[in-house]
DNA sequence: CGCTAAATGGAGGATGCCGTCCACTTAGGT
DNA sequence: ACCTAAGTGGACGGCATCCTCCATTTAGCG
């Protein structure tokens, strides 16, 4: 169902105009926006929404696998730093400042997504190249060492957390949780922590299934 | 519509009967669970529900006018600790605790109640106790300077956020987080932040509205 | 131009929740 | 024992959303 495929013309636009109307939609009202109302701002009726998409899930892995690229990305920046600290702290405010922007990246973070074969490749890069910048900032002495990759998780999860209300005060919440966070995170301030919770990356998704 | 009043017997087992459904059901389900289910489990009809409690809003003022109430006196448990810091940290602890053990008690500090007297009025008690144990910390030279009440709230919305998935890994990930807080709150760790979200635990509520 | 398969849009059945209405039951005073 | 008003349960109409079906339109090739 790739756009490059072999499409009559006319379906190819209507696709992407669902594709920018379903990115609007889930940035402003969150997932949960009705899929009628994604086919009414794109144009569209319902039928052909469901033909490109056949399921919510499917729609929304392609709206945020360009997001998904983005962090990917912010991680090859702080790859890039040659001050390994400096790029871990800013990779995680770039990632935070993106969840806060759109609701539904937020959103699609605490989503499952069994069938998203491209999704959870991208994603176990970004995670692997984290888990570099993780290394070498401990290696650098700036990172406390015993900074655990599920950190990152429980740090994207709290941020999802206080990331509601206005745009203004959940931009502004998000910067000082993160900034809290980040001090605390430092090697100098290293006290004894309980154990990190058995999160991946992965496990970021499949929510309250108590 | 209090049990107090000149109810009949029967009325007055099966208020409390839906009480305790309803309480169980917001914990394990969330806020959002059909009032048809919490009848169901009280066993009784919804009409009897709809009677005792004409609006979702009044049942879950009421199911959860308790744990406020426990909230309130984790406060008072602080201002008698002769050490204000250690108060401030068992304070934090064990609302977050309370969070991570129920879900509606988390939702339902992420909803408004825009005609919950009582509610306000405990809550505003709980808030004026807090902000003199922060007074204390502060004096003591053990908590940051620049902590802002509104930061309770920043970390309060946080923790729901981090209390996610299992009950375990929702219990485990709370517990490093706010550890990892309380850490960034001491005064010798204390390096410019960005300014506070303009917060009061009052707009804990009213979530996402962009 | 004309044809055909691809593409479309909206109607409509299914589902799930809300909140009300009403005919029946029962507590509890006399 | 009886009477009455309080109490009750479940059926019901309303609404929103999901997803499918099908009659109609249209792109694009020969």
């Amino acid at each position: 169902m790739e756009p490059a495929e072999a499409m009559r013309a006319d379906a190819r636009h209507n696709r992407a105009r669902i594709l920018d109307a379903a990115r609007e939609a889930f940035a402003t009202r969150g997932l949960d926006v009705p899929m009628a109302a994604i086919a009414r701002r794109a144009g569209v009726g319902v039928a052909t929404l469901y033909r490109r998409f056949p399921s919510r899930e499917s729609l929304i892995t392609e709206v945020f696998g360009d997001e998904l690229a983005a962090c990917a990305s912010v991680v090859d920046e702080a790859l890039a730093d040659p001050d390994p600290w400096r790029g871990f702290c800013a990779a995680i405010e770039k990632v935070c400042a993106m969840q806060v922007a759109d609701r539904g990246f937020t959103d699609a973070f605490l989503t499952a997504f069994p069938d998203a074969i491209d999704y959870e490749r991208t994603r176990a890069r970004a995670e692997r190249g984290f888990a570099e910048v993780v290394r070498r900032a401990k290696a650098a002495g700036r990172l406390r060492a015993d900074f655990d990759l599920a950190d990152l998780t429980l740090l994207l999860k709290a941020n999802c957390g206080a990331a509601t209300g206005t745009a203004q005060t959940a931009a502004a919440a998000s910067r000082r949780l993160v900034a809290y966070l980040l001090q605390s995170f430092r090697a100098e301030h290293a006290e004894p922590l309980p154990p990190p919770p058995p999160l991946t990356l992965g496990h970021l998704h499949a929510p309250a299934a108590r």
